[in-house]
DNA sequence: AATATGACCATAC
DNA sequence: TGTATGGCCATAT
């Protein structure tokens, strides 16, 4: 048989959908959290870049549940993020700012 | 193939 | 407290 590619990691892409379908409902995860565990340090802008390419409204990927670190929300998605995750009991500021209690994974905070 | 762009982040000044 | 810089990743030109 031909030479194969090594064993690589699964694609950026992919794990970046596993993540953040990982994300629990009424929970949030930020960019560069999802880049982490998607084993691309640093990568956060590759996240949403996919998560962009989301159809937005019929996905089975809960995108809304993706918000920057500081826990403000990305403006082009902001509106509708905010009405999705104020839906799953998250707290949304006027400001569109998520409480850090909804963003922490760690018992650090 | 190189450059520009974007739902980003951490650091430096 | 803001602005700048480098890093990261895929798409579009």
């Amino acid at each position: 048989m031909p030479p194969k590619k090594p064993a690589e990691p699964l694609p950026f892409s992919e794990n970046v959908m596993r993540q953040v379908r990982a994300i629990p409902r009424g929970q949030v995860r930020s960019y560069a959290q999802v880049a982490l565990y998607a084993g691309r340090p640093g990568a956060a802008r590759g996240v949403g870049r996919e998560l962009k390419l989301l159809p937005g409204q019929a996905t089975q990927v809960p995108w809304w549940r993706v918000i920057r670190s500081d826990g403000t929300l990305a403006p082009p998605v902001a509106h509708e993020q905010a009405k999705r995750l104020r839906a799953e009991g998250v707290t949304v500021a006027q400001h569109g700012q998520v409480f850090r209690v909804a963003l922490k994974d760690r018992e650090d905070g």
